[in-house]
DNA sequence: TTGACACATTCCTATATCGGCATGTAAGGT
DNA sequence: ACCTTACATGCCGATATAGGAATGTGTCAA
């Protein structure tokens, strides 16, 4: 899953499909690529779930199962702590609370 | 970037990092690794910037260096929406006011 | 049914990566 | 000076992966 996205032509791919449902070919102008290589990446972004197909006559629209992402948002989320302002806020709250418990006159303990 | 937390030893190691630095022998301890599995590694997330490292004695304390990972938080913050309640909640009253707007007598055109 | 079109798969080669092992290097301790 | 500790690096073989070229498969059109 990390790994299949990982690769940054199919992190493209999945970007140009964020718009809707797409056939192979329009990727394969879209991203520049050979018509093999772009069917490779679709495979490996298949197998890991991150994108469904659909047979319309003799195409095959792609398409993206976006909660198949869900684990890698989820494992990042974990650090966001580490940089992002609203997390902040809340340290500042958070030793505020630490202080106002020391000053309450000694050891919970 | 991305390929640097695709590996999982890597993904365990940084896990292990949250809690506050570390010298290697810890995470070596901590994950079964081999010794120079463990460097090598950490050579690989020092490259792409996710962790730091501070010379004291001759052990190597590493820590992460959180905004490192925010391109990946930002990616697939982009894809949010397709599994996220939060926007479900959004796509309703987006709903409402398309069928409000249909209601109200016709084109604004 | 023959041919063109849309796409998938296979075969091949080059490169990257991982794991194991051995060795190198720098900082204590005696 | 010598040994140990803590870590990094180099070398090796095995496996994975990407790209290119050719071929296979199913669908439509005439």
């Amino acid at each position: 899953m990390f790994n299949a996205v990982a690769e940054p032509w199919r992190r493209q791919i999945l970007d140009l499909l964020r718009d809707g449902e797409r056939p192979v070919n329009d990727l394969v102008d879209l991203t520049g690529l050979t018509q093999p290589q772009v069917s490779k990446h679709l495979r490996v972004l298949r197998e890991v779930g991150v994108v469904d197909v659909r047979d319309v006559g003799r195409q095959r629209l792609y398409r993206i199962n976006g909660p198949a992402l869900k684990p890698i948002h989820d494992w990042v989320a974990d650090y966001e702590r580490m940089w992002s302002e609203r997390f902040d806020a809340l340290d500042v709250v958070l030793e505020d609370l630490k202080r106002e418990h020391e000053g309450d006159g000694g050891n919970g303990r």
